[in-house]
DNA sequence: GTTAGCACTTAGACCTTTTGAGTGCTAAAA
DNA sequence: TTTTAGCACTCAAAAGGTCTAAGTGCTAAC
């Protein structure tokens, strides 16, 4: 190798080779990989004196690091970046694993939220790390208002919202409601809260309203308390971890010091959805160690955007320990948000034999 | 003394005040207590011999026990009971903390599930303990549907479910809407469907329905969907934590075995469920150690249930260490759960002036 | 370019010793 | 009869020391 020997440089067929197979050994025990076992048990067709120095030369340029002198090699974020850019084989889902997700999916045919949720608790389960469902935030306003009336004191308030959705809120007034005054009252929302976001409505908004209402003025109030609820939760957002508790079978989390930094980051629920706003969409996102991001270090973040008609509306991710099995982690995460995306557009569930 | 001691028997005065002297220094140091820092800091007007004699009948009759030998004494699950419901004294909440409660009431005017989350934050903030929001199962069917048309292909299914709430779904049909065909589906459906559970719904009623639909018979399917997901959504039920990272700062959970065991008990929220429905309502219930329940050791619930018209919809708690800060955990939740009975109910918020 | 061999490093396992907190018991004091 | 001082005893946890095994880097031979 002529030249100096430069920082995340290119590498070498064979150093490729042992590259890989010390992230994959590392992946699956957790360990220190040593020069021996590469010899032995990965079957690399060199003595352990010419891995020791490939590993050296690949500790010099970034990928490897040691814990301690005399310890084997652990790779570094870089060396998982380019793992997982590179070098990974991709996981092929076994075909339980396919018949898992589709039957998740066919019998939990509801909302978008326990959709979300479910498709998580799954992913927890196949994959064994804890999983992320992210439901973003949504910044909606209403474009029209219109009602229906339940009975003398409620009525439905019915909104189109600029997602082209339909909310509704059931109003409870303490007078008697008729046509004339409620009609009176939604066009008074047409002209005052349309394309507006509760923040926009002021004190002087509302007494606008209520003398314009006459004897009806009170039907403002819970009106406008209505409206606000319902745009209010829209922009709700949401961050929700299961399995959890599989964090504490990997032995890099299992000092409470290292424990305490992740919980206190999995409680910070907005640096995911921070996370997810930064993130790329249509793709399988991939965080590794603290360089990249304000994670714990020795941790990654996976994930996957979901969008519907270009907006990203939420995200299914996994979390665990940077030795992760990267393969299989993205390619459940990638087929189930393939399959959720499908569902969300209204396109038909396919058979579990194709693929 | 007269007599045999009796397990878990009366208590003299002086036993009482060294228990719970014992109960409050362990509470707050989390250590076992010995009989020279009762006297020193606790102030007990008695010799350490004295006490160390109270002390071992203490543990005979079963409220301490030894971790070891040389080691002080630490109060069992019967010593908790003992001291919540007898010795406590009641945990004034601070001016500060309750206006902290009332503002969160105020600022989230908003849906029940979000003031119960947001309850449920405040709460491990305030105490420092994991707290615990549940949401409770309601068992809803539909009294009556109608209906509002929004456009050619979209119409609004309204219903009145049993707990006379309305809730609405936006359908959307394929073929073109009239009020004939929107109107034929909606008095079948409550021919079909009033007062059902989902589970009833057959094959065969979907295919009378169809049938009796003539050529709108693609109305049907969409229209059971929405009706599924409304009431499917409502006997859905939610056991969410807040601070679980705060269980890390106590020792006792401080090892990795210790922690499995929480958390694969957090995991499992049916468990919070069951306790819910086995609990009293209307007062803060308090479950200590494995006795009790089926909990961890060395860990409690504290909880209180919220009921609007006699059902329970509901529960805000604390889950810790059973060295618990009792009193504030206790007066906290009480005041809490008041204040978000009271808003459900419709009740105005009293000023923080009160108490 | 590759490999065998060897001196060197070091975390962790394992053992022993020391320390100190806390007890129970006995005998004296109140 | 109740309380207390004093003392011998126990035991977990901390501190210290030794040993082991894994793994390295380097040199010299192939």
């Amino acid at each position: 190798m002529a030249g100096g020997i430069i920082y995340g440089g290119p590498l070498s067929e064979r150093k490729k080779r042992i590259l890989r197979s010390i992230i994959d050994a590392h992946i699956a025990m957790g360990e220190p990989i040593g020069s021996k076992y590469l010899v032995t048990s990965a079957e690399i067709p060199f003595s352990s004196a010419t891995i020791r120095n490939e590993m050296a030369e690949l500790e010099e340029m970034g990928y490897l690091e040691q814990p301690h002198t005399s310890a084997g090699r652990v790779p570094t974020q870089l060396g998982y970046r380019f793992y997982v850019d590179s070098l990974m084989e991709s996981y092929k889902l076994t075909a339980a694993e396919i018949v898992a997700l589709n039957n998740m999916l066919k019998s939990k045919i509801g909302e978008l939220d326990s959709i979300i949720q479910n498709a998580s608790k799954l992913v927890a389960n196949l994959t064994n790390y804890t999983s992320v469902a992210i439901k973003a935030r949504e910044k909606e306003t209403v474009r029209s208002f219109s009602y229906m009336i339940l009975d003398e004191h409620n009525f439905l308030m019915v909104m189109k919202t600029s997602g082209d959705k339909v909310k509704t809120k059931q109003v409870h007034a303490d007078i008697l409601l008729d046509e004339n005054n409620v009609s009176r009252l939604i066009s008074l929302l047409n002209a005052y809260c349309v394309n507006v976001t509760p923040d926009d409505i002021t004190y002087s908004t509302i007494v606008k309203m209520e003398s314009a209402m006459g004897g009806a003025a009170r039907l403002v109030n819970p009106a406008i308390k209505a409206f606000y609820d319902a745009v209010a939760t829209a922009s709700d957002s949401n961050v929700r971890f299961e399995g959890v508790n599989k964090l504490l079978e990997y032995p890099e989390f299992s000092n409470v010091e290292q424990l305490k930094r992740v919980f206190s980051m999995l409680e910070n629920k907005d640096d995911f959805l921070d996370i997810l706003s930064r993130s790329e969409r249509d793709k399988v996102n991939v965080f590794i160690g603290d360089g990249e991001n304000n994670f714990a270090t020795n941790s990654a973040f996976i994930f996957r955007p979901l969008t519907v008609d270009g907006k990203v509306i939420g995200a299914i991710g996994v979390f665990g320990p940077s030795r992760m099995d990267y393969s299989k982690v993205i390619s459940t995460v990638e087929y189930l948000t393939q399959k959720i995306t499908g569902i969300i557009e209204g396109r038909a569930l396919p058979e579990p034999e194709e693929e």
